[in-house]
Parts: structure tokens; sequence; C-alpha cells
DNA sequence: ACAATATCCTGCGAGC
DNA sequence: TGCTCGCAGGATATTG
């Protein structure tokens, strides 16, 4: 699942190597995918232009492209965006390859068909659905706890579905959302409004250190997810609850449980997450 | 305005 | 062996 940590990763190994290249003709075989426009204007308008920059919001990847376009791309459940050579053979589930002006190419990879793929004027990308409801960039230097803590003291849903709330935080999934609570020691069924100014706190810094530690390691490969030369991500080696059901808690020694949260599961540590 | 739930999609493993 | 069922979850639409 890539969240901000694999999406970070994928810009970054991207960045390196398509920013200044020209995109020279583009396929599709799954029409689906390309959100906006209608997929011949999609061709038309972006071949022969020119990759300036990549960015990322929460877990949209955003390409900055000559003529004041850009083209935004959500990876969703198990989207794969990679580069390189030609003949690499090519996986099922491809659904675009951009041909690039080095030679080589970039592939849109997605077994499960969720990610899309906006194509938009600079001036119209808060039009592009999610990107304007977007919350706070929990990175970004302007995080701020103040208004952080006075949201969390207004919702009365329970804290691990507010922070899948891209709305209320950019960028946390189901993965980081579960290794967040367990390092700030909170239960994942919590009111939000219930949490103490200390816990609260707790929260306000795990994210961030979670986020960054998982970066560190290139983010998480638990089935699918994969950075922009395929390779791995290491920090699956280091998850204390996600996805660890049965195993003993680092922290405490109990047994790992695992809660429905929505209709998300929620792994946590029932001896040491209050 | 907020909270909770159904929907999309494919592959995989469990159970019979 | 081969079938069905449930599960995995990001974001959006819908319902209460």
């Amino acid at each position: 699942m890539p969240e901000l940590p694999e999406v970070e990763t994928v810009k970054r190994t991207l960045a390196k190597y398509l920013i200044g290249q020209k995109i020279i003709q583009v396929s599709v075989y799954q029409e689906t995918v390309i959100k906006i426009p209608d997929v011949n204007e999609f061709k038309n308008e972006i071949i022969n232009k020119t990759i300036t920059d990549i960015d990322r919001r929460g877990k949209y990847l955003i390409f900055g492209l000559s003529e004041g376009y850009k083209m935004v791309i959500h990876l969703r459940m198990t989207g794969q965006l990679v580069y390189g050579e030609k003949t690499m053979p090519v996986k099922k589930h491809t659904h675009v390859i951009f041909e690039l002006s080095d030679g080589r190419e970039l592939r849109f990879t997605d077994q499960r068909r969720f990610g899309r793929i906006w194509l938009v004027p600079e001036d119209e990308l808060l039009g592009v659905s999610g990107l304007c409801t977007l919350g706070p960039e929990p990175l970004r230097d302007d995080f701020c706890w103040e208004a952080f803590q006075s949201q969390l003291s207004k919702r009365q849903t329970r804290i691990k579905a507010l922070l899948l709330d891209q709305s209320f935080i950019a960028g946390i999934g189901n993965i980081y959302a579960d290794e967040i609570l367990y390092r700030s020691q909170i239960h994942p069924e919590r009111k939000a409004a219930s949490l103490s100014k200390d816990e609260a706190a707790r929260l306000f810094s795990e994210v961030q250190s979670t986020l960054k530690e998982a970066i560190a390691h290139r983010g998480t490969t638990f089935s699918d997810y994969v950075d922009g030369r395929g390779e791995k991500g290491t920090y699956q080696n280091y998850l204390n609850v996600y996805q660890q059901l049965g195993k003993k808690c680092p922290r405490c020694g109990a047994d790992i449980e695992r809660v429905k949260v929505g209709s998300r599961s929620a792994y946590y540590c029932p001896g040491c997450q209050k």
C-alpha cells in the first residue's frame, strides 16, 4: 500500500531520472485509469511535453510539465510507477507506457485498477479530486501542533479512523496508522476527543518520527510496493504491530491483536495501548 | 457538519 | 481437484 513514505520514495527515485526528459509517445491499455481528460486528449496533450519537476502532496504524485501542465498520479492500493529499459518484460496489468527522450520508458501498472491519472493545466490542479480537501502535510515545517490538538478535541470518531482521514492529515494509510498508534501507546478505538494533552502530544510527535523513519528505510513492501526503479522497501522489517497477529509485543510481551475499525483491520497491543 | 458504511478491483488462501 | 467465500484497503458516494 503506497502511503506517504512509499510515495515520497517513488518521487525521489523517479526525480533522479525523469527531470528534463521529454515524453515522446504514450500508450494507454486501460482507459479507465485516465480520469481527466478523455484518453485521446490525454495523449495529444502530453506528447512532446518535458518533465520539469516532481512533487508530492499526501499520497499524490504531481509531475510538473512544460507549458504549465501538471500530471497527477495516485497509486492507490497496488499501483506501481517504474522507470527502466524498453526491453524490460511487460508485466501483467500494465496500463500506461510513457516513452521518454532517453530511449527508456516509464510504466504504470496496477493489479487492482484503483490508481488514477489526471492531466490538467496548472490553474486547474485543485480540480483533481481529493487534492483541494487534503489536510496538512505532516512532515512540513508548518504542521501545526495547536491546530492538530484543537481538531482532535472536536472529533467523536475513533482515533484510527481520523488518522486515515486524508482531510484531517495527509498521507497516512493503514500500515502507518497502526504503527503510529502503537508507538504513541494509544488504543485504535479511542475517541479522538478523549485523548489527554500528553497523549495528543505523543501522537503528534510519533506521526512525524514514524513517517521519517519509514522514508529513511525506503518504505514498506508488504505485497506489491516497489519504488521508481522497481526496488522493494525495507521498513517491513521494523513493523511492531501491522500484520503481526499472534506475535509478541516488543514492548510488553503481550500477544498482538486485531479489531475492525470501520471496515479496516487495526492491529494493536492490548497490553500497552490504552 | 459529522460519522459510519458500501463500493470499486484482483489475487490469494482457507475450508469443504 | 475445483469451487466459493472472505480478506486486503485508498478514496468517494451514500445514508443516517
